[in-house]
DNA sequence: TTTCCAAGGTCTACATGTAATCCGTCAGAC
DNA sequence: GTCTGACGGATTACATGTAGACCTTGGAAA
């Protein structure tokens, strides 16, 4: 890791770069995470990669069998769906604290980031960037909603689901349909109402989860 | 660690006696994991002890600085009823989720564990298995629930709701209440009535904070 | 042909070595 | 008296060594 010398804990790149090429596809599910192999290839010591597939394995991105090692968690369409029911009612939760939470400057960056989805999808399609700002938007919520708990909860959930998602959003009606009900949550943010903001969020990730039901359904025609 | 070399990792049994220790208050809040100290301490290398302390920290139950090292969390009053406000939808969740999926067995397994609940409160008070009894009770109906990202969840709130409600239990009153409150879960996860089994597990958990809010107040009265 | 078993290689799990970093303390300057 | 800065001790973060467990594979026996 001579190549990357900042002041970060080398554990804490090591799994970045891990995490990278596990979302990215680079490393599929069911790929083997030979601590040895990892380390020589990113010429690092073991340590720091065994700590980093460690915590793989804590965020359910990676699973693990004793004396055997790990590999990268193969998510069946029944495990990504459980992970979404939780998060509707957990990111419904977090919409509903925000909203007695959050000032004015958290409603600004809210808007804000809104304002740069809106402006994404007019511009060439960029599943990545629009990827990102998806995740920022509800970031920003938990983090406004002050609860640690939750925050961390939906971190985990979220590595999780990021297994699968990632290419959903190169669907155009899926990015206007996501845009609209970030909107509506915001809205309820801004106006105050709990009640309608903790209802929409959750509405939203139901309409996500069923959304990402269609895209696997017509990926994948017939097995 | 020579006295317990059964089949087990070494590494979980040292993350076992770390919990206990710390559950039992023997580590309080606030108290230095060092690493170097506990493996002279447990006769073990330092590997598996920082291996521990690392899943102590991922569980919530340590809080790491960087080159500092970590320490046992020192849960204040808010965070803890962070976790339980998550708990009170994830839990709800778990029955409802539960009373599709949990099959007569299942049925049969909570209904024992209410009837020891019972015999208990009849004979002297033992704070240690009534609260040992919660957890399995509060443990099977996720298991039903079929949910493992719902399990892996609340298993982690429950690390850390673990520092803090330990005591609750030595109160007569509340174990009634517990009891009843487990009775009414049982029930409506017996008639199939979802929404009953979700209002009902949403109500003890918010019941359960607010009993632990009071017994908090009682036994801390002027600081 | 199928079954058993032993050898080989690979990896994990645990042990230990080492440089860099942090924190508290205490002497000395102002 | 207060502040600054160097020193000492302890600990982390990372590197590397090693025994034992696992999985394959090849070949011999049934």
């Amino acid at each position: 890791m001579v190549a990357s010398d900042n002041g970060e804990l080398l554990t804490d790149t090591v799994y970045q770069r891990l995490a990278e090429r596990i979302f990215s596809g680079e490393l599929p599910p069911g790929a083997p995470l030979s601590v040895p192999a990892l380390a020589v290839e990113l010429n690092v010591s073991r340590s720091p990669v065994r700590e980093s597939v460690q915590r793989l394995i804590y965020d359910g991105i990676a699973v693990h069998t004793p004396y055997a090692g790990a590999k990268v968690a193969a998510m069946d369409e029944e495990s990504i769906f459980d992970v979404m029911r939780v998060r509707e009612v957990l990111d419904g939760l977090a919409a509903q604290e925000a909203t007695v939470r959050i000032g004015d400057e958290g409603l600004r960056v809210l808007a804000e980031i809104v304002e740069r989805q809106s402006e994404l999808l007019e511009g060439a399609p960029d599943p990545q960037a629009e990827a990102a700002l998806d995740l920022e938007f509800h970031t920003a919520i938990r983090a406004a909603s002050g609860n640690a708990a939750l925050r961390d909860a939906l971190h985990r959930l979220d590595a999780r689901a990021h297994l699968y998602r990632s290419g959903m959003w190169s669907v155009q009606r899926n990015r206007e349909h996501a845009l609209a009900e970030h909107r509506a949550i915001l809205s309820a943010l801004d106006a105050g109402d709990a009640v309608a903001a903790q209802a929409t969020a959750t509405a939203h990730v139901a309409a996500l989860t069923v959304r990402m039901k269609r895209w696997l359904a017509a990926t994948r025609p017939t097995p």
